[in-house]
DNA sequence: GGAATGATAGTCT
DNA sequence: GACTATCATTCCG
């Protein structure tokens, strides 16, 4: 069933988000007794996306971004989500992809715990939005950020099941303001643990 | 089913 | 001092 064995290799990351963000969909994230599998995420570019943090330039919180690739980004937002990113391009080059939806697979009883709600809670309530799985996976900043996800010794991990999503959706992405046109959001079309409206994701 | 709203703190101007 | 890559709750139809 799992076959979250493979870390992805550092080369495979150093290039453009918007090239990584859909080949990325079907990994696996692991944290401890808890793992669950990519089914969402959405592409930040450089100095000329607006609506990446990177855009402003290098700056205390961004640098990670701007550093080597396959790190994580974890930022604070609305005073009280974390977001998880993983960085991309080679380093000195600005490149992320937000982490917006997982399917879980192992430990959601722990993740339930995570997010404060009954240990058989629905499973789609659990990871589908960036800020639920950064709950759920118990992810924050102080802990997090910066972290080496490529690293087998790492507390929070990236490997490849060997997975191949069947069907990728893309859309436009989803709570911006600036360069919300751009088609950067990328899904496994219909599945259940992606967040958003269901008929805007085929399902 | 969908729209509106408030909570709340880090970051940058 | 404004803004924000969100979520859960509370309405309304």
């Amino acid at each position: 069933m799992l076959r979250a064995t493979e870390p992805v290799g550092l080369d495979f990351f150093a290039r453009p988000a918007e090239e990584l963000a859909p080949v990325l969909l079907g990994c696996v994230l692991l944290h401890g007794e808890t793992a669950g599998m990519l089914v969402e995420t959405e592409a930040y570019l450089g100095l000329d996306d607006l609506a990446a943090h990177a855009s402003r330039g290098l700056t205390p919180r961004t640098k990670v971004i701007f550093g080597p690739a396959g790190r994580a980004y974890v930022y604070f937002i609305y005073g009280m989500h974390s977001c998880l990113n993983i960085s991309c391009e080679p380093t000195g080059r600005a490149g992320s992809l937000l982490v917006r939806a997982l399917e879980p697979l192992l430990g959601l009883a722990q993740m339930a715990a995570w997010r404060g709600l009954p240990p058989h809670a629905a499973p789609r309530l659990l990871t589908s939005g960036p800020g639920r799985l950064c709950q759920a996976f118990g992810i924050t900043r102080a802990t997090h950020n910066g972290i080496d996800l490529l690293n087998g010794d790492s507390d929070l991990q990236l490997r490849d099941d060997g997975y191949k999503t069947p069907s990728i959706l893309t859309t436009p992405r989803i709570g911006i303001t600036k360069a919300a046109d751009r088609a950067l959001r990328f899904l496994v079309a219909g599945h259940l643990c992606v967040s958003g409206p269901a008929r805007a994701n085929g399902r």
